[in-house]
DNA sequence: ACCGGTATGGTTACCGGTAACCTTAACGGC
DNA sequence: GCCGTTAAGGTTACCGGTAACCATACCGGT
């Protein structure tokens, strides 16, 4: 039983069958001239004999890869690996294949990464942006041949569409929450370097003082540094004196975590005494001792769009696709208590 | 002030430059024959034009495309994003470009980018196997080809190279680790699904067994699915009965984290009167109330060491290497109480 | 003046596919 | 019998780099 030497290129292929290659090539390409006994019998065959033609020599001739890069920071952020889903879904269904670049918050390695992802002739570049700018110009100047989309996040000079999802409109929304719920004394803990804690708060804020409420200037902290937590002088300041806040929103669920925490430590109940809003609907927000409140956004659709947007070629120039977040309400907010000051 | 036209190919900027393509090529590539003034000429105008060589079509020609492909199931794995930076950083030391492809737990998605990474002629892959073994037939036929390395998981037929760490060891410095605290009275929860969590508590066991302790049976439970919780069931029979444990081992942290809230639940103090374990090392665990004890793994090493295996290029078969844990002792073990019974 | 060697650079073919174009045989119509 | 048409397939050039080989100028030595 002999055992027959793999074909590798197209050619070892259609010598094996007696054919030219343009002959495979029809075969494969569901072009016409070729009559569909040829075309069962090769692709019998090429199925037979476990052949695959080589993808960077049909993108150099064809001028297109069928590839999609993702630049990220870290796969460790909570929503990226839903963002990853959705992008490669949304490529895969018009067969692209989609793939991760991860530059670990490092400036000249995101440039390298972008310039590697260009010149491999990807079709398009879904980023998400977490440095502070330092890779725009690059990203500008790759944009001017790549189709490239950010996402979550809006970098002042990028010049190519973005996906986002609508921040303040998430702030707004925690804040009808709380205000349904009867909260007047409010609070909010954010952090000092991320433009999303901000933006939020401003939404929260507009829509509190929209319906005559105000957000106390001695319970409005942006004193931690994102990835970190809070300090016990912070958690003093909101929750230790006589006068406190009965709600407290946060702009993110890992920082409401640990104000319940503290609000525990202090022998504070939660919702009861005190209720507590997060930011992004992690799925581990569900299964804390209270689950939290949050307000979720809808982060497959994300990557959905960005992918669309990118392969959709129409370079239509800066075009910005806004998502709505919406409210899950949990365990960690109740009714605002009696007052009993 | 007339805009210069981007030369987007080594032939474009050659007729640019009033020089041959090969000459560029030297200029580039470190090769000699090309004077350094020249040389420095070349170097600055590309940096000055911003042209970058097309990668594909270098590949296509040198048979090595200088990539790396990490297949993975989801990335929302704990312990993969320090997995990556290891493969990456081991990578780009040798000036290689790695990618991570997602295949979201479906097998017939992992061949097809199997297939897809080799098609795009990746000199090395590194996969992490999460799949039941539906796609260790393709893996095998691509290794024929590609250098593959699988790390953190062993897969029964799998016949390339292993990056793994010792769970055995790993149980047993856990046994170690309670049994200088004096704990006789040990349970252990884990999954009832996963192979690593088997091979922990063999090695748990066995450490015990040595020191004439034994696993009770009663308390060993095996019922999780991986990635759920344990039910409260499971839970009562460990810590419900007025006969109970000292002392419980899981082989994640995260069911750990578990039992210390169903502990907490049951009125138990942790770790007074019951002392848990874990394993993995989650970064998390240790912002817990109570921070767990837990077996760490040397994550970077895994991927620096599946990198480097993969593009070695020896393929000297199939080769196996072994990394050790270690204990990593916070707050949720304590010496044994005093028996009362 | 001629030769060989070196320094520098140019030419050609090729990697593995595909687009554009060319060839052949069979058939039908008049 | 001749021509046009079509079905089915083959040939050639090309994508953008690079390996292998070729060409020229200039040098010192005899």
């Amino acid at each position: 039983m002999e055992q027959q030497a793999k074909p590798r290129t197209i050619e070892d292929l259609a010598t094996l069958l007696g054919v030219s290659t343009m002959t495979v090539h029809r075969a494969i390409s569901g072009k016409p001239d070729i009559s569909p006994k040829t075309r069962a019998r090769i692709l019998a065959e090429i199925e037979r004999l476990d052949w695959r033609p080589n993808i960077a020599a049909r993108g150099l001739r064809q001028g297109k890869t069928f590839t999609l890069g993702i630049l990220v920071s870290n796969v460790a952020a909570s929503f990226l690996p839903e963002i990853l889903q959705g992008v490669n879904q949304a490529a895969e269904a018009k067969n692209y294949h989609a793939f991760v670049s991860v530059h670990e918050h490092e400036a000249s390695r995101a440039i390298r990464h972008l310039q590697t992802l260009q010149s491999k002739g990807v079709d398009g570049i879904v980023h998400y942006p977490t440095l502070g700018g330092g890779e725009v110009a690059t990203l500008n100047d790759i944009l001017r041949n790549t189709p490239t989309v950010a996402v979550m996040r809006a970098v002042p000079d990028f010049e190519g569409p973005v996906v986002l999802v609508d921040d303040a409109l998430g702030g707004r929304l925690a804040a009808q929450h709380l205000l349904v719920l009867g909260h007047d004394r409010i609070g909010f803990l954010g952090y000092h370097d991320a433009d999303l804690s901000e933006v939020r708060r401003q939404g929260f804020e507009d829509a509190l003082r929209e319906n005559g409420v105000s957000l106390r200037p001695e319970w409005t902290l942006a004193t931690v540094a994102s990835g970190a937590s809070p300090s016990e002088r912070d958690l003093d300041r909101l929750l230790g004196g006589a006068e406190r806040p009965t709600a407290i929103f946060c702009p993110s669920d890992r920082l409401a975590a640990r104000v319940v925490q503290g609000a525990a430590d202090r022998g504070l109940r939660v919702p009861e005494e005190l209720s507590v809003m997060g930011y992004n609907g992690d799925a581990w927000a569900a299964l804390l001792p209270v689950p939290l409140t949050t307000v979720a956004q809808p982060r497959a659709e994300i990557g959905e769009r960005a992918a669309q947007m990118v392969l959709e070629e129409r370079t239509s120039g800066r075009s910005c696709t806004l998502l709505e977040p919406w409210l899950v309400a949990r365990a960690s907010t109740a009714p605002a208590p009696i007052a009993t000051r």
